[in-house]
DNA sequence: TTATTTTTCTACAACGCGTAGAATACTGCT
DNA sequence: AGCAGTATTCTACGCGTTGTAGAAAAATAA
């Protein structure tokens, strides 16, 4: 499972899929996306389609409906993307990274607090 | 300052811009990239021209030759793709990035520990 | 002035992305 | 069985980015 990387619009339905915990339908996808982002079904289809083709998402027809199911949880892309990241950028070092937010107003001082802390609390497997 | 993002293959570029310290030409980068790195010089001066145009590097005439200097630090544009990244992807915690990574086998305990050092022995300002 | 070198201009194919119409499939009803 | 309704699949298109470089122009060196 090679776990590629996906498009934000795909992020988008990606979440709702999270979100809403089981397998749900285009419809489904449909009602949750907000409003104001006018978009047709096929579109939504499409999207789906594709995060079928990289392995997100497993699809089974009931009926005439598609359900679709998440094969990777949000934590495992987040890991995914944030491996890949670390890599591309900081060389894989994970120091490299903390500091380089750290060296800059972005990063509160309570965020920093807390990491530490739940870098003290964690136990090390 | 905007600071937008650049490809792979103006990053290679960067990269060795910032590696040489001062300004360089687009010979001295022909020169310094990797043998196996087949490319025209019309390509890098692309290269170069895009970077120019994204506000990475400055251009100045000298002669014949264009001087290359950079405007932006290696480490500012690290800082620049992590926050980005964060905000994307983690909705801006830290914690978050780093607890995604921890729950994994990706990150060893040692790389864990010079963080904890690191985050300790540095003065919070 | 002419040859040489370097840059600028222009271009292009491949790909990713967001978008959706047209065609097809499937169901439920009469 | 036939038909209306609804969901899916197929196909496609315009746009932006990326990597690539040839052709044309500019600047220098001889």
């Amino acid at each position: 499972m090679e776990l590629t990387k996906i498009s934000e619009a795909e992020k988008e339905i990606m979440s709702i899929i999270w979100a809403s915990g089981g397998p749900v339908t285009s419809h489904d996808i449909l009602e949750q996306l907000p409003p104001e982002r006018e978009v047709k079904v096929t579109t939504v289809l499409t999207f789906l389609t594709r995060l079928a083709a990289k392995g997100l998402v497993s699809v089974t027809k009931k009926g005439k409906q598609n359900y679709y199911t998440p094969l990777v949880t949000e934590e495992e892309y987040k890991r995914f993307e944030s491996k890949s990241f670390l890599r591309a950028i900081h060389g894989g070092s994970l120091k490299s990274f903390v500091a380089a937010l750290c060296d800059d107003d972005e990063i509160s001082p309570e965020e920093i607090e807390e990491l530490k802390r739940w870098l003290a609390d964690r136990r090390p497997e």
